[in-house]
RNA sequence: AGGCACGUAGCUCAGUGGGAGAGCGCUACCUUGACACGGUAGAGGUCGGCGGUUCAAUCCCGCCCGUGCCUACCA
């Protein structure tokens, strides 16, 4: 195991062989190389279908082979992480399954960097050898990916790693895609897409990004062919007008009603093109006249054919005007428009230009404009797989959390459109469709086998040039990566998935699509819950991107503060349906955190040196402070445990830290240090047995979220059986027990504390010097348990004198206080200025007198006592009771504070 | 245009139909044999605004303002 050596002589030459082996800090990088390893070498996460247990499975989303990690990845696999390594020690049988995804459009356009870089061109190069060089990329960059999330703690069973191109995957394509071609879901089509000019393919709807930009409107004067008057119409996009073939009004639109069945005349090409009708045209916008370009435009598309117009395409492929544009042909879209404007201004065609604000099409990937046009492509008609999806999760049987996000996963899927899938790039899974050099492209032959001649006339076949779009083989991924279509072992066990864990951007690209294909082809949903967690924002907000600069490196901030730190932080930020903003300070308390714990369990390594009687009287020994620590465990427990089961992950990691430091730390480790010095053996060996039991189990809470620095501390504990935490049971609330008379006890004791501290800190009382209490309280039950404490009030708020005041009147010069229903007095005459004791008292009556007074305020009303619960009233009325108790005692103290002065 | 989130302490964020919370920051004090990546105590909020429901609203409802995101064929 990882130890620290250095400066810790001191501690070894009083021989605490056990605490000398921990540093004073706690250094991460010590031990979380070490621990990664311990962890494979010891292959905890490989798992078994025969193994017990009930099956808990989670598909990682493959990160793309485009380069490294980032913060969203770090967030979405310690999430996963922390949710895998909890159920594995709950009992089930786990797997988590890794891998990459070729991710084709990013991929691509990376390698081709690298090829500019070196002078070359993939269209130099050749398919083949491009596709070699890329999985050359494949090679080097997924290993890189792997190593990182190794870092990070991921429990992953790597000897399950897959990649959205192996062999197997991809024979999960081409049967998805032979099926659904069989059962008519697939089809090639002269169709409306997305064009990317840049990135030289089609896409689909949902990989275009509308973004509001400032344009322009461009009022155009289109004459009549008659020469009788004019049409104006408005455009965004004046270029398209050399495509237009007609101008659409509103049949009932009284200004242009007349001319339905006209010709324009269309500048610059003089073409004549029809006036016509169609409801679709808004009469308020513009001139209530408006351009049709069926070949640029998605709604002119379907309105030409509504109407049977021609198509001519004017802008091609690569953005550049087709012979279609006449005198502007070969232009540059870009340039074409900046020509014709002028032209336009020049003859007095252009009527005006208006400022106007639209949402401009760009390529999600490269963020170029994207062209609206017509293509041959292939499809998948989405509507028949839509509906079981929308079906699955209506009926409940995928829930998403938080559960809003159904009504956008239905928005979608109600509205969904046929998507395009053919991908005119060479990074991916090639189209298993082909066409006979004889009968034509309207044959086509789609094959799960290659085949080798035509089957009808035996000629040759040429397969489809282009690649399925990368989401068409990510949607098959719950069930691909366990082996489907083969029925194997672990698909039987793990199939469905319990959990998948994402990110809402791909909310529609992936999780819609995954319920689709998982319905049609398993017949299940391919996961019972989905957790959506949000961005991961710097600390101002702003999504990290590299042109902002603002994108932190995981792999810096673990170096920095360590995965734990980092891991907890993340987790302690996931709260329902929020981004999360990560600043370096939130991560520098938690490394504080994992430094707190680190020092508790040197603490207790040190106290444990003395070897230990036998256990039954320890146990018969256990005090009040160690029925309550081990009582406030349970509740810890327990909360952790529901909040993980709610994926309410910063209420788990709040719980635990609440525990550990606010409980454990501040108050058992100060009372523990007390009963170690106790004359009682026995009653030292129960404390000890506390501290490391409790501590034992409470590095099991924390193992899911703190893998490393838990791991490390448990493995130096007394008892511990060589097997790492990893491995060990997660602390069962059965085993654990409340104890409501020792949390009573002991809370009273810290109220006790407080007060006193709080009197001695606010009257300047200095920390070195003894003060006396007198307590007076009615109930001798009370007092009883509160001298059974006495040694530890009196360490813990720093007393002389500790006595029971039973005269009627206050003491005289003493500060008091109320808690519990116990009044504190604590003598000061001597010690401190009276004045600072008389504000004080006065402020604290001043506080009581403000709450009292709205207390009353309700209790008087009548509604409140008629309509109120009852319960609630009686609150009430204690509350009014005991606050006027309290200023009893305060306002006498008060009286007997000023004689003293005087 | 529609939809969905969000607006709580200086900052980042939890939270609940009945007495406002955390972390960080801030103030004062403390090198107490686990920890200064620490300890003790404290200051700080009309819970975005206006209405409504209710005995009671920071929480439920409506409207408004502000912020972010998503969807959409208004040229």
């Amino acid at each position: 195991m990882p130890t620290r050596g250095g400066q810790e002589g001191r501690l070894l030459a009083l021989g605490r062989m056990s605490a000398g082996d921990l540093a004073k800090a706690y250094i991460p990088r010590d031990i979380e190389e070490t621990w990664a390893q311990a962890w494979l070498d010891r292959r905890v996460f490989e798992a078994d279908p025969a193994r017990d247990g009930p099956p808990f499975s989670i598909v990682i989303p493959p990160p793309n082979i485009t380069g490294q990690l980032h913060l969203g990845h770090a967030l979405n696999n310690t999430l996963q992480d922390v949710l895998v390594r909890w159920r594995r020690m709950a009992g089930d049988n786990v797997v988590w399954i890794p891998g990459t995804d070729h991710a084709s459009i990013a991929t691509q356009n990376v390698v081709e960097r690298k090829l500019a870089a070196e002078g070359l061109d993939r269209h130099g190069l050749g398919r083949e050898a491009f596709l070699e060089r890329t999985f050359e990329w494949k090679e080097e960059v997924a290993p890189y990916i792997v190593s990182q999330l190794k870092r990070l703690g991921a429990g992953c069973d790597w000897s399950r790693e897959r990649f959205t191109m192996d062999e197997g995957l991809s024979q999960a394509v081409r049967e998805v895609f032979v099926r659904l071609w069989e059962d008519g879901l697939i089809y090639r089509g002269r169709r409306m897409i997305n064009w990317c000019c840049r990135c030289g393919t089609a896409l689909s709807d949902i990989e275009v990004e509308h973004r509001e930009t400032q344009g322009s409107l461009w009022h155009l004067r289109y004459p009549l062919a008659d020469g009788s008057g004019e049409v104006v119409v408005a455009t965004t996009r004046p270029e398209t007008m050399l495509g237009d073939t007609a101008v659409a009004v509103h049949p009932d639109d009284p200004r242009w009603r007349a001319l339905i069945g006209q010709k324009i005349r269309l500048p610059v090409l003089g073409r004549e093109i029809p006036i016509i009708a169609d409801e679709s045209v808004d009469q308020e916008f513009g001139s209530g006249a408006v351009k049709i370009t069926p070949a640029h435009d998605p709604s002119d598309f379907e309105m030409g054919s509504r109407h049977g117009l021609e198509a001519p395409v004017v802008i091609d492929e690569s953005g550049r005007m087709t012979l279609e544009a006449g005198p502007y042909a070969g232009l540059d879209r870009v340039e074409c428009r900046a020509q014709l404007v002028a032209a336009f201004e020049a003859d007095g065609t252009l009527l005006e230009v208006k400022p106007h604000t639209h949402a401009v099409g760009t390529c999600y990937r490269c963020h170029e404009i994207v062209e609206p046009m017509p293509s041959l492509q292939w499809f998948v008609r989405a509507k028949p797989l839509a509906d079981p999806a929308i079906e699955a999760v209506r009926e409940g049987r995928t829930r998403f959390h938080p559960e809003h996000w159904t009504k956008t996963y239905y928005a979608w899927l109600e509205n969904i459109r046929d998507w395009c899938i053919s991908r005119q790039l060479w990074w991916g899974h090639r189209i298993p469709a082909w066409y006979c050099e004889a009968c034509g492209d309207e044959h086509i032959v789609v094959a799960r086998e290659t085949p080798s001649a035509c089957p009808r006339c035996g000629a040759g076949l040429r397969q489809d040039e282009d690649v399925l779009d990368t989401w068409f083989s990510s949607a098959l991924w719950p069930f691909s990566t366990l082996g489907w279509p083969e029925q194997t072992a672990d698909l039987k066990r793990w199939y469905p998935t319990a959990v998948l864990v994402t990110g809402f951007d791909i909310l529609f690209f992936w999780v819609a699509r995954m319920m689709m294909m998982g319905l049609r082809f398993t017949g299940e949903v391919p996961f019972r819950d989905v957790y959506v967690h949000g961005l991961v924002r710097d600390e101002y907000g702003a999504k990290m991107s590299k042109s902002k600069g603002n994108v932190q490196d995981p792999l810096e901030l673990l170096a920095i503060y360590g995965t734990d730190a980092l891991r907890f932080t993340l987790m302690s930020q996931s709260a329902m349906g929020r981004d999360i903003r990560l600043s370096t300070q939130r991560i520098e308390g938690n490394r504080a955190f994992a430094n707190k714990i680190w020092n508790a369990s040197r603490f207790v390594l040190m106290k444990i040196g003395e070897p230990d009687p036998d256990a039954a009287s320890a146990v018969a020994c256990e005090d009040a402070a160690g029925r309550w620590i081990r009582s406030r465990l349970s509740v810890a427990a327990a909360e952790v445990s529901l909040a993980l089961t709610e994926y309410r992950f910063n209420d788990a990691s709040s719980a635990i830290y609440r525990f550990f430091w606010n409980e454990y730390c501040d108050w058992y480790l100060e009372l523990a240090k007390l009963s170690l010095r106790s004359e009682d053996a026995a009653r030292r060996a129960a404390t000890r047995r506390t501290l490391v039991e409790v501590l034992e189990t409470a590095l099991r809470l924390l193992h899911p979220m703190m893998p490393f620095i838990t791991e490390e501390l448990a493995g130096k504990l007394p008892g511990a059986s060589g097997a790492p935490l990893v491995e060990s049971a997660w602390p069962d609330s059965g085993v654990l027990t409340s104890d409501p008379e020792a949390e009573a006890k002991v809370e009273r004791l810290i109220a006790v504390v407080r007060a006193v501290r709080n009197i001695r800190a606010e009257t300047g009382v200095a920390p070195s010097r003894e003060v006396d209490l007198l307590i007076s309280c009615a109930d001798d039950a009370v007092w009883r348990d509160l001298t059974d404490f006495q040694d530890e009030i009196r360490a813990l708020a720093r007393l002389g004198v500790l006595e029971r005041w039973t005269a009627a009147a206050p003491p005289a010069g003493a500060a008091p206080a109320v808690v519990a229903g116990i009044e504190l007095h604590v003598p000061l005459v001597g010690i401190v200025d009276v004045a600072a004791t008389l504000e004080k008292t006065a402020r604290e009556i001043e506080k009581a007198r403000a709450e009292l007074l709205k207390v009353e305020a309700k209790l008087g009303r009548e509604d409140f006592i008629a309509r109120a619960p009852e319960e609630i009233v009686e609150k009430e009325r204690e509350r009014a009771a005991e606050l006027v108790a309290k200023l009893d005692v305060l306002e006498s103290a008060l009286g007997r504070l000023g004689g003293v002065g005087a």
